[in-house]
RNA sequence: GCGCCAGUAGCUCAGCUGGAUAGAGCAACUGCCUUCUAAGCAGUAGGUCGGGGGUUCGAGUCCCUCCUGGCGUGCCA
């Protein structure tokens, strides 16, 4: 459907050129003087320059022009704004063509259109921790969006699951089992289907390992451990494929606790495959180049406005680095999916490391000129009081654990309140905990670093998770006493407040394509915080089931009716979900 | 050194290509439940938009400069 903001843009737009201006003068805008109009037009003042003439006239000669149908205010108001009110009948109108429409009438500006949003940032061998929640709430919000938009979209979770630390368990495990069949190079059996090792004894081995690569020796091993795994040693990629499948399996479990899916479970080893053709034709057509012992590729560009360093293909040593590998798999991306745009969510730190892989694809051709590059660089979570997020013990907070201090902190407030049954406590419960956790997160900018203070998250008043789905469960409430009431058609407005919320309902498709637009997910949750204001300030001022007159009660539960499911949809693109009661 | 980002109410943050009186939430104070969930609604108080210049009819927003903080800056990811 057409946004109201461009048709009655094209309207103004006509007027100005009825009036004899220039049409480009006549953007409407949404008022930002909610008190004397609901959209304006500042376009008199600018033009009065262009014309030598006193804007106010020029207001007036254009509103005179405008078709006074589609009003209930046209106004023409010093030094020269021109002030609307929309009538009540253009705005039903458009209501219900948006009830009609599928999916409110949103523009499905993605059709035809495939995204790869490539976000989590997990590692194998380790477990979440609390810096890999924003990445995996904010891509998963923008995936969701893109798909709601028309776009076809593959979530990757790019695992982390090549490269020394695999050699380094390897070595490690070496040491603890040297008995394990998968180090006997002369072993040509079948390796037992089991894996010889939990998640959880794996999750303390990487870090032991790790802390003895100062260890000359051990740090051999776990660097010829990892060049005989990628050579293809058998025993290796058996024991590889254990760390894996236990690992990926706990990751799994995790992220599903967040309602973050992914379609692509790929990871950097498949990429390597593609790694030394890549390399090989790149030196060969000179876009790489030798520079102080490793091949580089050159990404400087004229007009830079600071350094940009080369960005390294294969170190001196003669091995990959990750620049190499996201280079791949972007060779990977192209061949398999061909998308149409490319979105990475990874911490802000990453920017110049991604410009300079985006550049190297450019100018090397193995992205086209058809495929958008973008990287989403999100900000730090912090502690509550602004500092990097540390355990007691000064160690790093698994997210685990975070999400059931929420869960925790959530659980003993819907006890406490007594209106859910106990069969329902532990459902409500996380539904409401999620909510917290992700609308604390997706309401900032993704690019800012914010401070994660659990109260005010979970706080059940104010601009918060859990004050959203408490709005769409008073709504919720009253429709299950009304009985069906999707048939019902929205009517006239009853009051100014029905008015509002009207009007922020028809916002609707526009923040979607803002929110898509700029990769932010705050724009929905600001969106959504106004309709919900909207909604509790109608339900507030407006009885409705008591409501005596059956046509006008029929509109009034539409009209939440309608309000909710926004709500809702809303809700479901940022990845969560209400409950029945809370 | 250079580059990027930030500095708005006591606290946490909005502020869309410059436009009318800079907005929310929390905290504080005051009202509103025999009425659809008060996890709500209405209101009061709280600001030299980091400092200083400039551009213009008009600047939180654009330009310059300074101060403060964070981050990045060739072989970690």
């Amino acid at each position: 459907m057409k946004k109201i903001l461009d048709i009655i843009t094209e309207k103004m737009q006509q007027a100005f050129a009825d009036a004899g201006y220039d049409a480009s003068f006549g953007r409407v805008t949404v008022s930002n003087r909610p008190d004397l109009c609901e959209y304006q037009c500042n376009g008199a003042l600018a033009a009065a320059k262009q014309y030598k003439c006193a804007p106010i006239l020029i207001a007036k000669a254009v509103a005179e022009k405008l078709d006074a149908k589609d009003y209930s205010l046209v106004e023409a108001v010093m030094p020269g704004f021109i002030n609307l009110k929309l009538s009540d009948a253009f705005l039903v109108e458009y209501l219900r063509a948006m009830r009609e429409a599928p999916d409110f009438g949103v523009e499905k500006i993605g059709a035809g259109k495939t995204i790869v949003v490539d976000y989590g940032g997990a590692n194998v061998a380790k477990p979440l921790h609390i810096g890999h929640l924003r990445p995996a709430i904010i891509g998963e919000a923008l995936k969701r969006l893109h798909k709601y938009l028309g776009y076809e979209t593959i979530g990757d979770v790019h695992l982390g699951d090549w490269g020394l630390q695999m050699g380094l368990i390897i070595a490690e495990l070496q040491e603890r089992q040297p008995d394990l069949p998968y180090f006997d190079p002369a072993f040509t059996g079948e390796y037992p289907a089991e894996a010889p090792f939990t998640v959880d004894e794996l999750e303390e081995i990487y870090p032991t390992a790790s802390g003895k690569k100062k260890d000359p020796e051990f740090s051999h091993k776990a660097h010829q451990a990892t060049l005989e795994l990628q050579q293809g040693r058998r025993g290796y990629r058996a024991l590889w494929q254990h760390i894996l499948n236990v690992s990926v399996a706990d990751l799994r479990k995790n992220y599903d606790n967040l309602d973050v899916h992914f379609e692509k479970w790929l990871g950097e080893s498949d990429a390597d495959p593609y790694i030394p053709l890549m390399v090989e034709d790149l030196k060969a057509r000179g876009i790489a180049v030798q520079s102080e012992g490793a091949w580089v590729i050159p990404v400087a560009e004229e007009g830079d406005k600071k350094e940009v360093p080369p960005m390294i293909l294969i170190k001196s040593d003669g091995s990959a680095i990750y620049a190499t590998t996201d280079l791949a798999t972007l060779v990977q991306r192209t061949r398999d999916w061909n998308p149409d745009k490319i979105l990475y969510v990874t911490d802000k730190r990453q920017n110049l490391h991604f410009e300079q892989v985006f550049r190297a694809a450019r100018k090397s051709g193995i992205v086209g000129a058809n495929t958008e590059l973008e990287h989403v660089g999100h900000g730090t979570m912090n502690g509550k009081d602004g500092k990097p997020f540390k355990t007691r013990d000064g160690g790093v907070l698994r997210l685990e654990q975070l999400i059931a201090d929420m869960v925790d902190f959530v659980r003993a407030k819907v006890v406490e309140n007594k209106i859910v049954e106990e069969s329902a406590v532990e459902d409500t419960t996380r539904k409401i905990a999620l909510a917290a956790l992700k609308y604390g997160d997706l309401s900032n900018q993704p690019t800012k670093d914010y401070n994660f203070d659990l109260e005010r998250f979970a706080a059940f008043e104010g601009n918060t998770g859990p004050y959203i789905l408490y709005t769409i469960v008073r709504v919720k409430s009253i429709l299950s006493r009304y009985g069906a009431w999707e048939h019902l058609r929205i009517q006239a407005p009853a009051n100014a407040q029905a008015k509002d919320l009207m009007l922020a309902i028809t916002k609707f498709g526009p923040t979607l394509e803002a929110a898509l637009k700029s990769a932010a997910p705050n724009l929905i949750c600001a969106y959504i915080y106004e309709l919900a204001g909207c909604v509790n300030k109608f339900y507030h001022e407006t009885p409705i089931l008591k409501e005596e007159n059956e046509e006008l009660k029929a509109g009034h539960i539409a009209l939440i009716g309608l309000a909710k499911d926004i709500l809702e949809q809303s809700i479901a693109l940022l990845g969560f979900a209400a409950p029945e009661k809370m």
